[in-house]
DNA sequence: TATGGTGATGCATTTTTTGCATCACGATTC
DNA sequence: GAATCGTGATGCAAAAAATGCATCACCATA
């Protein structure tokens, strides 16, 4: 689109926060971004941007338009979906942000289904902290994201949400393996194996521990589930996960124990299914949330709201 | 606005019917247009208009399309007016559409008051059927609008409503001049002035006429209020009118008295400040609704929602 | 069949945009 | 304090794009 890409230009040169370091990573020269930058500053009738000795920076009046932007580039995708779809074949594309610890089980799957049915349609993933990913929502840059956290802005549309207990996995062999549900206070001492992430599965094992007023022994940390998962089965250490991870783990060890730890002691995760709110997404995006909202209702008939 | 220029383009085309005839209207040649709409279809990957040999017509995916360069347009002009008001002085231009039932009376008293505080700003006011005003509003062509009617389509926001009662007026030397309230009943064989507008508070009169099973006698039809008023005072007839129209009215004939229709016999009148619902006001339209809202509790503090 | 309307297209012209070279300014470095 | 590096702004010529004229092909209507 050629009127676009004159935007476009402009939403670059405030991401790089340099005309020549955008005007080289556009392909053009300098100067003509410079004077588009000028001449568009013109028309609007006040500097969008401030300049400083090490490039440019949006002013008030520039964080408005910039938004503009934005939106007119996203509202403009999903108009080109939405006549795409009129064809009959879907097009398009689909944007997710999503926390490490929900991208990597539940998506997978959804994602694959989906492409057996609309081989066109293309996705992208992007595993963000729920910081990031509510500032992607906010600048346009994905469709729908999917987040840990009770409170979330107002700026977002709740689509799904779930609330999942946290379960512990040892080995069958594990002292505490028999139990029904598990107390915290039980693990004191034990040696666990907790997730590297400062939020989401985390921030719950660390509000349950605050809450219990009581230690786990922390033996190891790491930011990878499946290598939790395998170190597990080789020493008699206690590891923590969320059901929707696992529910669409490949192959779960058989030397695992899986508990759920007693709600009394921590706070179950709530996880939602969001997208910006008074956005339409495109038809690609729309029709894939439906497909997860649905399948959420499923596969967790009860933690669904 | 530059880029806006080109889709103002489209818009007008569509509006037209005709390149030709659009390229007239915006002082450019016919084929200049024509390309742009070419180019633009290339771009876009399919044809946005079906030709005609009458002209040219909006096929679906130009629906979609034009759909969203007017809220484009629109949308850029509340980013400008809000950029504007960055600077202190309050600019920009406020369109409302409202029934000529309506758009006579409250209107001008307030967008005077207005005015008063912010010179700057400048109005346009469209007087229109209810359904001329809602097509406006999903056009993206007015602002604010005033409409008659108790069932609104989906998309339109209510801002407020108020619920107003029929009044009857007539010389104070009228028979029926003492009463408290009117039946409708009581009016039979009397001439009666109505308003001409098939809509409205015509309407009203007539639903009211069709729930008693009796039917006045006509003796004039105008759409002039203000000739009713007049012409009241010199023939003793019964006319009608809405309260919020009458409040503001210039002077009020001394002759006149004004008693509302019994509540049994005719329904009361539901007038609904709407805008477009999911698109963000300018600031001078937003601050001109909250002033209306604001003052039409005031006026009417038990009618008003 | 003639006429008046429509949109499409080839070609020369005009307008706009782009790129190079350069300037002016501020920060950083030596 | 001077040199250097990076930044955005600007004059001027070349390249690219948009425009306007003349004309074609098409269809409906008279």
């Amino acid at each position: 689109m050629r009127h676009l890409t004159h935007l476009k230009y402009i939403d670059v040169v405030a991401r790089e926060g340099s005309i020549r370091k955008a005007a080289e990573k556009l392909n053009i020269t300098s100067t003509a971004l410079n004077r588009r930058i000028l001449s568009l500053e013109e028309e609007v009738g006040t500097a969008l941007f401030e300049r400083l000795p090490s490039g440019v920076r949006l002013n008030t009046a520039g964080e408005l338009f910039i938004q503009h932007i934005r939106y007119q580039m996203t509202d403009l995708s999903r108009v080109l979906s939405q006549i795409a779809d009129l064809s009959g074949v879907r097009r398009g594309h689909v944007r997710i942000h999503a926390s490490p610890e929900l991208s990597s089980g539940f998506l997978p799957e959804q994602i694959a289904a989906y492409r057996l049915e609309f081989p066109s349609v293309s996705f992208d993933i992007s595993a963000r902290k729920t910081a990031d990913t509510l500032k992607a929502l906010r600048e346009f840059e994905t469709d729908i994201a999917l987040v840990f956290g009770d409170s979330l802005p107002s700026d977002v549309h709740i689509a799904a949400s779930i609330e999942q207990r946290v379960h512990a996995f040892m080995q069958k062999t594990h002292p505490l393996a028999r139990q029904k549900t598990l107390r915290l206070q039980e693990m004191i001492g034990q040696p666990v194996i907790l997730p590297q992430s400062d939020e989401g599965l985390l921030g719950l094992i660390e509000a349950g521990q605050t809450q219990s007023h009581l230690v786990l022994n922390q033996a190891i940390s790491t930011d990878d589930f499946n290598w939790m998962l395998n170190y597990a089965c080789r020493e008699p250490v206690i590891g923590f996960h969320l059901p929707v991870r696992l529910l669409y783990a490949r192959k779960l060890p058989d030397e695992l124990a899986f508990i759920p730890i007693d709600e009394r002691d921590m706070p179950g995760g709530l996880i939602h299914l969001v997208h910006t709110k008074g956005r339409v997404l495109p038809v690609a995006a729309a029709k894939f949330l439906d497909q997860l909202v649905q399948n959420l209702n499923q596969r967790f008939p009860e933690e669904t709201r």
